[in-house]
DNA sequence: GTCTATAGAACGATAGAC
DNA sequence: GTCTATCGTTCTATAGAC
């Protein structure tokens, strides 16, 4: 049983870990800058000065909420576009998985998608490079299926870019109180961006 | 020759024209709470004050942004749709004037799309009530695909959702520096939306 | 139709006691 | 670690002259 937080990080149920959650959620409904100070302490139940303690600013705190979400799930399953593995499977595979991650950190990645621009640079060119990796990652994979003879896509990185838009497009509209879980939701976003996008059939090799 | 604007509105270059089309591009570039009546007359080249002579509040101008762009969009073309007529042709000419019209009109749609939240309540339930019928319209056009036999769609309205995210997707990442024009781009996706997620083969009927 | 001037509220952040 | 109190700024919006 290995500590899941990385290093640096407090216990759960810490005061810090509190606010971030908290001003998240807020964050997520009404915007960062439709959020103020006083909104985040009285949701916490403190008074403002006393944020100040576990934050340098409210852009801390943005930071601390956006960190590293998505370049962590990035960086644990780009080996699933080696261009020396991938397959139909794994492609199908990462995007179940996607789409799965993706909405139990939806908080976290509405926040980190609608105010990138609030970050400072370096942090936001650190988002937008880990992204691009991941984008580059697929259409490198959609190249090799294409060379390959097993994915007739047309235009690689159109089909990655359009691949990629329906996908981080599910957060938008899934709701849990509907007839489908996320996890049949996300097989069935699989099978329409691989079969459908990229235009692999489902017995096709490898 | 017919007036393009609709009845109420003033002629082009007029003031109150140049403070909507000034202020939706800071509102996109900067967020609405983003922006405030300073910037927008600064980049006017008046003063604060003189804003109000046009527009009652900074809420009206959002207003005035959004206003019907998508409505506009939606009720023009939702005949291509009609259970009666609709056909594997049909689908792919909407999704093509779907991804041009959004493109041509990016700087609304994107406040349109980012800012709903700001928008009065009755407003912004206006808008979604738009978008939801076109979504509907969408969703029962491929039932009739798959009960004809021509769209192997499993699921109409997830495959109806997912198309939708796909194209809506395209001005988070189209520049026109690149190789391909947004009419190409726009076709490729029509492909890829009819053919690919829906399953349409391109050779079968209708 | 645009200006100067400013009201009144909310903002991010800090000082210093406990 | 949280409090009270508040500083200085910025915000939307208005009053009234020209």
């Amino acid at each position: 049983m290995i500590d899941p937080e990385p290093a640096g990080a407090s216990e759960a149920g810490g005061r810090r870990e509190e606010i971030v959650e908290i001003a998240s959620r807020l964050f997520a409904e009404r915007s960062y800058r439709g959020v103020g100070m006083r909104a985040i302490a009285s949701a916490v139940g403190v008074q403002p000065a006393s944020i100040y303690h576990h934050f340098s600013s409210k852009a801390d705190i943005l930071d601390a909420i956006i960190a590293d979400v998505t370049e962590r799930f990035i960086a644990a399953h780009l080996y699933l576009l080696d261009p020396k593995f991938v397959t139909a499977s794994s492609m199908r595979q990462l995007v179940t998985e996607h789409v799965v991650y993706f909405w139990q950190h939806r908080i976290a990645e509405a926040v980190g998608l609608r105010e990138l621009k609030e970050l400072s640079v370096a942090r936001a060119e650190h988002v937008r490079r880990s992204r691009r990796s991941y984008q580059d990652a697929w259409i490198c994979a959609i190249q090799v299926g294409v060379s390959g003879g097993w994915l007739p896509a047309q235009n690689p990185r159109i089909a990655a870019l359009a691949l990629l838009s329906m996908i981080n497009g599910v957060n938008a509209w899934y709701r849990e109180a509907g007839p489908l879980s996320i996890a049949e939701v996300a097989e069935m976003h699989a099978e329409m961006a691989v079969t459908g996008v990229l235009g692999g059939c489902p017995e096709a090799p490898p």
